[in-house]
DNA sequence: AATGAATGAGCTTTCATTCAT
DNA sequence: GATGAATGAAAGCTCATTCAT
């Protein structure tokens, strides 16, 4: 990456004029001059901090799933019981679904400009970003409190990788889906039914998970390996 | 059957060349002369059919989202018992997901090209084009399904549009985070876990789902409104 | 090299223009922009014939030797006496100077833009323009006069290669020189002179050429190895 | 001796290296950073010592000719006898091609690289640098060993004026295309060849140099006015 | 109806030059 | 004096769109 150099508090108003522009036009339609305007700096300026436009980009998606990584760590690294925990993925989740607003929907816009352009990197075997690896360090943050609820004997023997994958990426779904659905949906309903639904299941009564017992239609038993 | 005018399959050719080229390369990067290349058409033909890039890429999303909503739509015509359907439902969707290869990843990515590109039409509150209600179609096609299991005493009584909108979301955001994660995630593992999930939650002993009594940590009661 | 394609005739008239425009400016002031306007069509046009400025200045570059080539194969298809043929070299030379005036200085100009390209090029090793090349082709077109000069015995024994070389770049450097001293300098005395010189050589009292006799000062067999 | 100031050395390493970066990518390409950087001084430096790229060019112009001068005002001092003195002409120039390589290769094209400019300066009627006249400087240098040569009887009535142009461009001509065929000719041949070639002509039977009876062929009397 | 040659608006990037430190 | 961060003018190049054929 560009060495830091000269201000570092530049080149973060840079990056973060570079994720509103990018959120805002994407990044083949947001241009430089407008990313320098954002960042009340001039055009060239940028190019003293970074090399080229991918640059910033890449450089802004670093910096995007840093923070993240923070954020979720943090939760990790909080003091309460698993089972509290595991609620608070779903707070924070939504949480962060009813604080956004017409100002700052860019920061879920730019996720999914990330993703689109992680995507084509990886499928041109473009080796220089791999999102899935990030991805993958985000899923292990959250794997320990599952694994914890496990042997806590709150959950159930679940695989512990999988849950973690399919309750973040679920979860990442109903955000994305969330921002057309903004003017339709209740938040709070939201999260209390995501809970529910993630932690009851909806079938109505409640057949054995005890896999050798499993019989049924529904049984993982049944399932094709 | 009257066979497709010649003028109406040179017109379907162009949104097929459309979303390989905008899949491959993004809206922007995507080229009117590439799509005209991959059509096999001239680059002036494709103004004879559409107005602009841009009209090509929306009658594009049309399209493809027809072909969604009608494949949907067979799904709830089939004569099968509901809750059949609501499997086909994550049949479906893990049966596509088996199948793409690096040939046809394109189809997931243009997905993702869609709703980015309707979720930056929204904020600029840009009515040409409302990704959102197209949205609400499918989910009122799943939606019914979902109703006969609560009818037919198979579902619990769950809010049937909240839970509609949690399962198509999730599947959604199961996929895309699948794609990051194709070479070390097995997709009949992830089938099997995603219904289970779904239909029996991951709490161990399972609560009482009758709100009225629900004053536990968990029920949906306590959430705020 | 791009393939001939459209119009031929607007493809010369841009490599004409660029001729122009890269003689009075160089390679590197002078403009696309300024290059279309010359040829008096649009910038992007020349995109459409050329791949890159650097693609039409070697296309200007190999055009113009082409043209050189054929001019000097010309005088070597004459017939007549060879002794004319190497007359016909200091004419045209000189004639060539005589006529040029402030109008076409510039094909003057051209030839040291070229050679400086490149002279670069070849020391970057870049061997995409051999110049060296096409000037030992065009050596070669005037060797055989000077051979057939030795076998009628008209000239010396010289070596043909050695002598066409140091005729052809000599008459070069004249050239060049005779533009900052065009003022100065009567283009037939210049030729008179030169020829002079060329065929008589300034010595007063003609030494032997016999090498083997050779002991004086100017001998062959007296200068350092 | 006054030790050069430090400021003074500054300026003439910063032209040292405006040669060597002028030389290698040209007035155009090279960059003051790079001039910059090859003189280990900071940018904002050179513009303490010269007002503009172009000024740091012209001064290194003068520079280099000022020490050609030097060099060449040398040997006209050298209290040697006049035939030798004519002989050094060709040794200097022969010696210098046969020390060039790879590496200082950058001293021949800046040569070009200046006329090249001082062309378009002097086409341009922007008198501020006169190649032209600094050239006649150097001929001058030149001139009085041919004129010691006539008197003295070694060389023939020729025009000194005359010769010494026709000399000095031909060695400049020689050296320029030396540059691409250097992998082809031995210097030391090239010398010998050279010397012979201007010292006796390559004519095999000398005609009169008289030329009030010259009425053949090669007279100048014949010659086109 | 079908085409592709022609075009200029608009983009990224470079770099000579300035100027605050 | 010396510096290099900051900058915007200017350039090469792309590409959606037009239009004559």
């Amino acid at each position: 990456m560009t060495p830091l150099k000269k201000s570092e508090s530049k080149r973060k108003r840079i990056l973060n004029a570079a994720m509103i522009i990018f959120a805002k036009e994407g990044i083949n339609k947001g241009t430089i001059a407008s990313i320098a305007q954002e960042a009340e700096v001039g055009k060239g300026t940028i190019y003293e901090y970074f090399k080229s436009k991918e640059e910033i980009f890449e450089e802004m998606l670093n910096e995007f799933f840093q923070n993240m990584l923070l954020d979720w760590q943090g939760l990790n690294d909080l003091e309460i019981p698993t089972i509290k925990k595991l609620e608070k993925i779903f707070e924070y989740t939504f949480e962060y679904l009813s604080l956004i607003d017409e100002q700052n929907f860019h920061q879920l816009i730019i996720i999914i400009e990330i993703m689109l352009y992680a995507m084509r990197k990886d499928l041109s075997k473009s080796t220089q970003i791999d999102l899935g690896k990030i991805l993958r360090k985000l899923y292990k943050i959250i794997e320990p409190i599952i694994g914890d609820g496990i042997k806590e004997g709150v959950l159930k023997e679940i695989d512990k990788e999988y849950f973690t994958f399919i309750l973040f990426s679920s979860l990442d779904g109903i955000a994305l889906h969330y921002y057309f659905q903004r003017n339709y949906i209740d938040v709070d309903k939201l999260k209390a039914y995501s809970m529910e639904i993630f932690l009851n299941g909806i079938l109505k009564n409640k057949r054995s998970t005890n896999k050798s017992k499993t019989t049924g239609f529904w049984g993982v038993g049944s399932l094709p390996k």
